[in-house]
RNA sequence: GGGCGAGUAGCUCAGGGGAAGAGCGCCUGCCUUACAAGCAGGAAGUCGCAGGUUCAAAUCCUGCCUUGCCCA
């Protein structure tokens, strides 16, 4: 006896386990396959899972799981990275609970304290990737902060340094006060935040009055060296040359003129402060300006900003704007909204600051990786991404490169104490190339950390090296990944890929969407409106969560999730449960005994439209149409399986003759359903696989995907069938609308037009009797005689017998609105079929199926009136 | 300011030249021996607005409106 409960995802972890153990998700090296390869996007070690991560995951698996069963040498090559930045603050504010600063530990401790913060916690989001199934390598694992990978990332180094694309520096770069380093410009956040802009009089030096300039950072005015005006500016041109004077600080500072001055922002004057504004420094570097640093690293004024001198950049703003005002420099001050810049790990306003940096020169790289684009040696998908891709890439600046933090790879260039200049090597020479001299100190900066991940896709396979991984899986298949790191990552691998390998680091990208709540807005702990994945796999299992993400996984499009979304889906799971378990109870006495010699009807229906939805899941995984997938097995095993299939093999089960052959046919289909569902739900697919007795293999995960059999696509049974659904629909609506109880059996006549579809009918009639609870069906060219619920069709007419059920009205008027349907219709073609240009410039076939149509819907259209003539005349 | 999307049923979204599709929700009836986490049926849309191309436009083109994101 088959005893099972309803559908509980409990047995999930227990199936993982067994994967892992069985080492299913090593790569064959079976050198007759194709290879077939992603390198995961490494998750930060800091992090915990988000809905995105889920997401991410759950598509590389399908593509994975999908190539696997297909064949091919399959490598998922799992890591993390180590997020210098985030990591640093977050070892930082757990020593700041004790009440120690980093500064007190000293760099050496404070590293060690990272490693054992890494040891303890880094591998918690590799345990949450895991029980979403993700059938990575674990075996090959990989740490940007490795042994292995510090080596590539110091190889990389120190031969960009040689072919002379690394330099260093002093410009002006993204400062961030809080984490005490430069930023490179992307991992700046610019946000709309309400400010003023503030109108400050600086007089001119030799003559009455002077140029009011605007500006929203009054504070920096220590650091003015000019005040900028565009020299078309009919206003202001003829002060080009003069002198104005700094308010409060009273320096003397000239008037430049620079086209760079729009001259419709604020008076059109502008203050100059090479020193901490971008723009400005690249102005002073036209016009040969001093630059003056008036906020310290911290983001306190210094000494330069004089009695404002240790404040922070707020307070002195609001200081010296009062000073100004008492004074009677202030002009005005209105509301202004601008963007200001933000450090993306801790959200401080960026410091504009020069400072001695290292920067990867990128113009060269980027215009080979512009290239393998243009000629689709790499391909976006969707493919609009291209074009953010090639906006970015053209528009390029170089890439600071170096971080005043403690924790990453630090930069491999020994500057010699005595002659002050650096020798860039992988290992600490014994003495300068330089002079000799044997004093040599390691620079402190570390490295980036995306510049470490730039290299992923062959420091991971063992680059430099040439290792066998490398030979074999570079240049991997495709990068799944999010739009918000197409700049930060995608790109730069591309450079990388390209200049160290001579080769493109993957073929595909698929960019997918951001996971959003249901309203639309991004998931944020501040709104409370954060789904966590691990709630929801403990939930509603994995299963649910990866199938409505996938379901949702449409190109070009945010996801919109909700927790009754996944539920929905979770009865999916269940409803392939409730398939198995009808199954199972239906074959306790199955013994295989060779293929059946012949099969019914509904068997080859149902076996053709199983290889039919095979063919098209394979289309759509080809294209990466995640959701088309999973819709197009969701429909299939459910609408068609379980709500016709199903159904219909009540009736052989029952039978001496066809008992055998159904119960193969229900075995083999759901067994290959459970394959073509594999890849999307990879535990209760493999838990009830093992349950099969005509399973073959040790796991589903390692069996064959289902692919097009065209022996067993029959369109012919096909149309044979949808007769057969169609007439027991029309029965089903009768019964429906006229409220007759399953319970009642019917008699039911079939008035058909042609004799095959009699036959047809005939044949099948025992499948219209269990799908449209039909007792008898009786065949005839005659309408019966007697009050009948009558369903015109096209080919046929369905009458039930009324047998004392006479509700006429509702019966009028349900024929009724099927009249009004038609008359639109039959409007609409006659339309068509009467104009000219129709007729003579529309393709054939279309102008003849429309008459058809027309034809068909006259006669329907008379039916339809002599039935509801008849059904008056009761 | 520049770029890229989106606007289709109450909601979330497919579709992408031959008169509208799904899931959820809603309404009606059913505990039909796998499943009430279910079954059957039904209602519901000028496909953002205005032009244009075409025999034919939700679909292609132009403009506008609304909206989201990225870059400056």
């Amino acid at each position: 006896m088959v005893e099972m409960a309803a559908y509980n995802p409990d047995f999930e972890e227990e199936i993982y386990n067994m994967w892992e153990e069985k080492n299913f998700f090593c790569p064959k090296t079976d050198e007759g396959k194709e290879n077939f390869c992603i390198v995961i996007p490494p998750p930060n070690v800091t992090g915990i899972l988000h809905i995105g991560h889920a997401l991410n995951e759950t598509l590389q698996d399908i593509l994975v799981r999908w190539k696997r069963m297909q064949g091919y040498n399959v490598l998922w090559l799992p890591g993390t990275d180590h997020a210098g930045i985030a990591t640093q603050n977050v070892v930082e504010r757990e020593l700041n609970k004790e009440g120690i600063s980093r500064f007190q530990i000293g760099k050496e401790e404070f590293i060690k304290k990272v490693w054992e913060w890494r040891e303890k916690y880094g591998n918690r989001i590799i345990g949450q990737v895991k029980r979403l199934g993700a059938s990575c390598d674990w075996s090959k694992m990989r740490f940007t902060m490795d042994e292995g990978l510090s080596r590539s990332v110091k190889e990389a180094f120190v031969k960009l340094y040689e072919e002379d694309l690394i330099y260093k520096g002093n410009y002006i770069v993204n400062w961030c006060p809080h984490c005490l380093t430069a930023l490179s410009d992307l991992e700046v956040e610019y946000k709309e935040e309400n400010g003023k802009l503030y109108y400050i009089l600086y007089p001119f030096k030799n003559r009455e009055g002077g140029l009011v300039v605007a500006t929203t950072r009054p504070e920096t005015m220590f650091g003015d060296t000019a005040v900028a005006v565009n020299p078309k500016d009919e206003r202001y041109k003829r002060f080009i040359g003069e002198d104005v004077v700094l308010p409060i600080k009273e320096r003397v500072i000239p008037v430049i003129g620079d086209s760079y001055v729009d001259t419709s922002f604020g008076t059109g004057a502008l203050k100059i402060t090479p020193a901490h504004d971008a723009n400005d420094f690249l102005v002073g570097k036209k016009h040969n300006l001093k630059e003056v640093n008036v906020i310290d690293e911290k983001g306190f004024m210094n000494e330069e900003a004089g009695v404002f001198a240790g404040m922070d950049r707020d307070a002195c703003r609001k200081a010296l704007v009062e000073k100004l005002h008492e004074k009677g420099y202030l002009v005005k001050a209105e509301d202004y909204n601008h963007a200001i810049g933000h450090c993306y790990r801790c959200n401080t306003p960026i410091e504009p600051k020069i400072s001695e940096q290292w920067f990867l020169k990128m113009k060269l790289l980027a215009k080979k990786a512009i290239r393998v684009v243009k000629e689709e040696k790499i391909n976006f998908i969707p493919e609009n991404w291209k074009n953010v891709y090639f906006e970015w890439m053209n528009n390029i600046r170089d890439w600071c490169i170096s971080r005043q933090i403690w924790w990453g790879h630090r930069i491999p260039a020994y500057r010699c104490t005595d002659c002050g200049k650096y020798n860039v090597s992988i290992d600490k020479p014994e003495q300068c190339k330089w002079c000799g001299g044997k004093s040599l100190i390691q620079e402190e900066d570390v490295l980036d950390t995306w510049f470490s991940s730039a290299l992923w896709p062959f420091s991971t396979l063992g680059w430099p090296e040439k290792t066998d991984s490398l030979k074999r899986f570079y240049p991997t298949s495709v990068l799944v990944t999010g739009f918000d790191i197409i700049f930060f990552w995608v790109a730069r691998m591309i450079m990388m890929g390209l200049h160290f390998m001579d080769d493109v680091p993957f073929k595909d990208v698929y960019i997918h969407a951001l996971v959003r709540d249901e309203h639309g807005q991004k998931m944020s702990k501040t709104k409370n409106n954060v789904i966590n994945p691990m709630d929801t796999v403990r939930k509603s299992g994995a299963d649910a969560l990866r199938f409505t993400l996938t379901a949702l996984a449409v190109q070009g499009r945010d996801i919109k999730l909700s927790e009754k979304r996944i539920e929905g889906y979770r009865y999916f799971m269940n409803k392939i449960w409730n398939a198995y378990k009808f199954i199972a109870i239906n074959t306790e006495d199955y013994v295989f005994k060779g293929k059946p010699d012949s099969l019914d009807a509904a068997s080859q229906w149902i076996t053709s439209r199983f290889y039919r939805t095979a063919d098209m899941v394979n289309k759509y995984l080809k294209d990466y149409k995640f959701s088309s997938a999973a819709l197009c097995v969701y429909q299939f095993a459910w609408h068609e399986f379980c709500d016709f299939y199903i159904e219909m093999s009540k009736i052989s089960l029952r039978k001496k003759t066809g008992r055998y052959s159904t119960q193969f046919v229900l075995l083999e289909v759901f067994e290959a359903v459970l394959r073509l569902l594999h890849p999307f739900i990879p535990f209760v697919t493999e838990y009830l696989w093992q349950k099969l007795p005509n399973k073959k293999g040790e796991s589903i995960m390692v069996s064959s995907y289902p692919q097009k059999e065209d022996e067993y696509i029959l369109p012919d049974v096909e149309k044979k069938m949808g007769v057969i659904i169609d007439f027991s629909k029309a029965v089903r609506n009768i019964r429906s609308e006229n409220l007759i109880p399953p319970s009642k059996k019917l008699n039911v006549y079939f008035n058909v037009l042609d004799s095959k579809i009699g036959e047809v009918v005939k044949e099948y009639r025992e499948y219209i009797g269990v799908l449209a609870g039909v007792s008898r069906v009786t065949i005839s060219k005659e309408t019966p005689k007697g009050a009948c619920f009558s369903q015109p069709m096209m080919y046929g007419d369905v009458h039930v017998s009324m047998e004392g059920i006479v509700d006429k009205e509702k019966e009028i008027s349900r024929l009724k609105k099927q009249l009004e349907k038609l008359s639109k219709t039959m409007q609409f073609l006659n339309k068509k079929l009467s104009n000219r240009e129709f007729l003579s410039k529309a393709p054939e076939d279309l102008v003849e199926s429309k008459r058809k149509e027309y034809n068909d819907a006259i006669l329907l259209y008379q039916k339809l009136q002599e039935q509801i003539e008849r059904v008056e005349s009761i």
